[in-house]
DNA sequence: CGTCAAGCCCTTTTT
DNA sequence: GGGCTTGACG
């Protein structure tokens, strides 16, 4: 260790006091860019100068990357050898403390102690892809119609069970409408087939973690005798188990500092509860509290801006965030005519700040859909800037990708029915649904399970001996790579299980593009493994599966070294910062979302989001609107977000493309064009209104007729329709010419018809 | 058994 | 607008 360690120096006094102040419990209230990371690494690196070994600190991060990002600090402030380094997770091994998200941390507990619960060691790990697979069957089993309940539907129940660390038996006692008796009916069912299948999903880690420290008491005194020291970030964004497996771990020794921020709590929608944060100190009456309100990140302007916006949330902390950066450029508030424009506008603007010497590795693209990602990304092509989209289809859930993870998966864990049915017929070998069929129907009728039955696939009567041959030699296959599994890391075998299935024939074969980028993200897969070349081959295969369901995508963004421009969803970039942030689609409907319009939580988890979309910038902050844009195949027109009402006017810069654009889509449409008309920036649906001024509609005006769904109106321009969905004052009409259009009500030319 | 086209549905955010 | 499922046909 060095001799002077300058772990205290540039701190600020709150910081310092957070840093010194490492026995007992502790709540860090750290506004965005007020040095949190920096506060916690050296809070981290003060501990261990001070004699706390490594391993008996724990710190839970909300990514992985942020996780070694730390790791990295931490290494710095101590001048730790590379030597000296610890691998994630190897409790006690390292002379770096254990750091890791909840996810990855319990995953770890789990894999060395679950068989204490009457598990399997060598569990895999289901993503929401395979959940909402498996809840499929689950449902087909009870015989419970999709339209009825929805996969999606269900899991959602489920995942707010879990979350609550509520079980089947717990919720079964709710359960008021028939309804929810089937989705708790389905629940239990579900859980089920995933320990038939061998396999947790992602609430089930930290679940099974807690119930582990319940039902084995030496377990959970061994990681509180380890763990002494305990850290966890983003704790506004922990849910109810979570905060379970964290407070037994802090029960015996109390040395918990969470840090967190509750203006920056948007992940409500997976079961996060802010109480968490907002009742920590009625928990630990004796908590150090400490505010971290100096912002080192934006620009004074920046910050105002996003005060503006967060003071309009109620019961929230009396905190506002300043910063020693007094100048800086307004914020840019830019009304386009629609999303192409948006999305060129947006890519010029970094265009010309890249020529003005920021990089695109300092500028980002936000927006709060994945759907909204398409036109960037087509702007970024169209003017050859380089960008790289962080989330959306994301890189392991690609179907090639998919396809070899599952043979690897059945390769480690046969009971994984799931990726077995995935494989069985991938690449194609003949093998279809009708044959499939007769074996579940013998596996269910001699108890086996699917793998079983392909064993004894020659005493399926109604299979021909050509397709229980082609099954012989599938299960022939996965049992010699079985064993070449024990005996040489994955990425070495798996070049020849590719090999033996002919998987680049497979993917190429279309002779499409896409075929090529298929087999090239097979390949990149591959160089993923490699990483695992040197543990012993077991655990090669075991920590490779789960490194790729556990990484998240945010996680990979350190990675990459080239300059791009970055594009990503509001909620990816927590954590992050930018010399420049364009946030698009400020609109009604957009942002705040459609759903979240009409329940004032959601509506206030909105705001937060915008909030943390705004602190992302330390310098330039961009926010981009249209005027109509064409959503779900229908064009649109959204008024301005509401959060933009609430910045100051002198801090922004208020921009519009001109004029009588908003129109050309009417005269796309065969409609007379209206040209005396001057379109102010900011009033909206002027399109839908304009043409049909001749046409009083009074009743539809008032609060009179609910127009809801099924309900038959007339348009003067379109003709009869009905009306197919109803968010808010906007209703989708599909015409009975085949036309489907979006109408506000207030001010839409529609008729009520008999 | 595999392919293709038409129709269906959805359409928030993620470890 | 697009991804996915379903159904008809080769």
């Amino acid at each position: 260790m060095s001799e002077r360690i300058p772990i205290l120096d540039n701190l600020n006094e709150p910081q310092k006091q957070a840093v010194t102040n490492v026995k007992g419990p502790a709540l860090i209230l750290a506004g965005a860019g007020s040095g949190k990371t920096k506060a916690l690494t050296h809070r981290i690196a003060y501990m261990i100068s001070q004699g706390v070994q490594p391993w008996q600190i724990l710190a839970v991060t909300f990514t992985n990357k942020a996780a070694g990002e730390m790791k990295e600090r931490i290494k710095n402030l101590l001048t730790i050898t590379q030597d000296d380094y610890a691998v994630v997770g190897e409790a006690g091994a390292g002379r770096i403390p254990v750091m890791g998200t909840f996810h990855s941390i319990c995953a770890r507990i789990l894999r060395r102690d679950i068989d204490k619960l009457g598990r399997d060691r060598s569990f895999v790990i289901y993503d929401a892809d395979d959940q909402d697979k498996l809840m499929k069957e689950v449902l087909k089993e009870m015989r419970i119609d999709e339209k009825d309940l929805k996969p999606k539907a269900a899991l959602g129940y489920v995942g707010r069970f879990k979350c609550e660390a509520i079980s089947p038996k717990d919720a079964m006692s709710q359960a008021t409408t028939p309804r929810m008796q089937n989705v708790i009916l389905a629940y239990a069912s579900y859980q089920t087939a995933l320990k038939k299948a061998n396999a947790l999903d992602f609430d089930d880690l930290i679940l099974e973690a807690v119930r582990l420290f319940t039902e084995v008491p030496e377990i959970l005194d061994r990681y509180q005798e380890t763990w002494r020291f305990l850290h966890v970030d983003e704790y506004q964004d922990t849910n109810h188990a979570q905060y379970l497996f964290i407070s037994m771990l802090a029960q015996k020794y109390r040395n918990l500092c969470v840090i967190g921020d509750p203006d920056q709590s948007i992940y409500a929608f997976r079961g996060a509860d802010i109480r968490n944060i907002l009742e920590f100190e009625e928990e630990y009456p004796d908590a150090l509290r400490i505010k971290l309100e100096q912002n080192y990140r934006s620009t004074q302007i920046v910050l105002n801006a996003a005060n503006a916006v967060i003071k309009a949330n109620p019961n929230r902390p009396d905190k506002e965030m300043w910063s020693a950066r007094k100048d800086g450029p307004r914020i840019i508030v830019h009304e386009v005519r629609d999303e192409k424009v948006e999305a060129e506008e947006a890519v010029l603007a970094a265009e010309n700040l890249k020529k003005e010497g920021i990089p695109y590795n300092e500028q980002v693209i936000i927006y709060r859909t994945n759907a909204q990602s398409r036109l960037f990304e087509e702007a970024c092509m169209r003017r050859g800037v380089p960008y790289r989209i962080i989330g959306g289809v994301k890189f392991y859930a690609r179907r090639e990708v998919k396809d070899v993870l599952a043979y690897l998966r059945v390769i480690l864990n046969t009971a994984d029915t799931l990726s077995l049915l995935r494989i069985l017929n991938v690449p194609a070998r003949k093998i279809g649904q009708t044959t499939i069929g007769h074996m579940q129907a013998f596996a269910s009728q001699n108890r086996l399970s699917l793998w079983q039955t392909l064993q004894r696939v020659e005493e399926i009567e109604a299979l021909n001996e050509g397709v229980a041959a082609r099954i012989q030699s599938f299960t022939a296959l996965i049992g010699k790579y079985q064993k070449l599994a024990e005996a040489v890391p994955v990425a070495q075998w798996t070049l020849g299980l590719l090999d033996d299935i002919a998987m680049e024939k497979w993917l190429k074969e279309d002779g499409t593009e896409e075929g090529e980028e298929r087999w090239g993200n097979v390949q990149e897969l591959i160089s993923v493994m490699h990483k695992y070349d040197a543990l012993d081959p077991h655990s090669s295969l075991m920590s490779f599966l789960e490194e790729v369901t556990l990484v998240s995508e945010v996680d990979k963004l350190s990675d990459i070294k080239d300059d791009a421009l970055t594009l990503m969803t509001l909620h990816l970039c927590k954590g992050l910062e930018f010399e420049h942030v364009m946030i698009g689609g400020c609109e009604e409907g957009i942002f705040p979302h459609s759903n979240s319009l009409y329940d004032r939580e959601q509506l206030e988890e909105e705001r937060r989001l915008m909030y943390v979309g705004m602190t992302r910038a330390k310098t330039h902050l961009r926010l981009l609107l249209t005027r109509s844009r064409m959503l779900y195949g229908t064009v649109t027109s959204n008024a301005p977000s509401r959060f933009l009402s609430d910045l100051p006017d002198d801090v922004t810069e208020k921009r519009s493309d001109e004029l009588l654009s908003a129109f050309a889509w009417a005269t796309e449409s065969g409609v007379k064009r209206a040209t005396d008309k001057h379109i102010e920036p900011f009033r909206q649906r002027e399109v839908e209104a304009d043409f049909n001024q001749d046409i009083t509609f009074d009743e539809m005006n008032q609060d009179g007729p609910t127009l809801d769904k099924g309900t038959r109106v007339r348009h003067k321009v379109f003709g009869d329709g009905t009306i197919t969905a109803k968010r808010g004052d906007v209703v989708t009409i599909q015409f009975d010419n085949g036309k489907r259009k979006d109408f506000a009500l207030s001010i839409a030319p529609l008729q009520v018809i008999g």
